[in-house]
DNA sequence: GGTTACCTTTACGTTAACGTAAAGCTCGGT
DNA sequence: ACCGAGCTTTACGTTAACGTAAAGGTAACC
């Protein structure tokens, strides 16, 4: 459970480069620990990485992620923050439902472009 | 029903810049017609860019929109073409219902957080 | 002890998707 | 005849998200 990986590891799991997991950690998504030079990565920062990929995989840019992952990071603050961070959460969910209706609305969109195809060629 | 706009029409109603659907003509998403100079849009265009829209929130580059679109001008080819057609609207589909799966996972997570808050401060 | 395998930082290069002038046509109104 | 509104092209600038050397540290293995 307390594994540790090394830049590359993750890099060949995931399938990115070692580049990119160094950027993500210049843009703050990530703060492994350090074994001298070295980057050691622990299973909380792998689940991280996961996290950044799948956003990234549904258009949100870094910055946003970035916003995300600061929300996991509670400022252990006042009954305001608590507002405020379901404000943040709430316009979040917001915007994916947008894009699963986007997504619904593209998958219909390909089905009508199928049937085009099997109504004008029924026989391939 | 044969209704026609302009390029600031169009820009207007969708949010974008002008620059914007200009850029998309460049990227062979448009192809407007003219009067003289003047670029106008059909009915067929709007939605042409509502579908471009579409793609970009869910995180598709330009020439992965063109690639989409593309499917719908069918070459009224052989019978090859069409296999060839469903094995790439079959690919999209896939894509897309993955990514719908990790927006609900992302869904998931930013339940996980307002949990959290709710949970540490259960008053605010 | 030298080579190999990974790791590091620094820094300039690249691509996509536009932004932003600059300079000019065109048409309806005064 | 002139003006402003809206359109055009051309072309250089900008930002995000890395790619790609270059130059160097370290640890294990032969």
């Amino acid at each position: 459970m307390n594994q540790t990986f090394s830049i590359t590891d993750l890099a060949r799991e995931f399938d990115v480069t070692p580049r990119s997991l160094r950027h993500y950690e210049d843009e703050g998504l990530l703060s492994p620990q350090r074994a001298g030079q070295q980057r050691i990565y622990s299973n909380r920062d792998r689940v991280r990485v996961a996290l950044i990929l799948r956003g990234k995989s549904v258009g949100f840019s870094l910055a946003e992620i970035r916003e995300i992952i600061d929300l996991y990071d509670l400022p252990q603050g006042e009954e305001l923050q608590a507002q405020v961070l379901r404000a943040k959460l709430s316009r979040r969910r917001a915007q994916l439902q947008q894009q699963k209706a986007d997504i619904d609305h593209m998958l219909a969109e390909l089905d009508a472009i199928e049937n085009r195809i099997t109504t004008d060629n029924p026989r391939s």
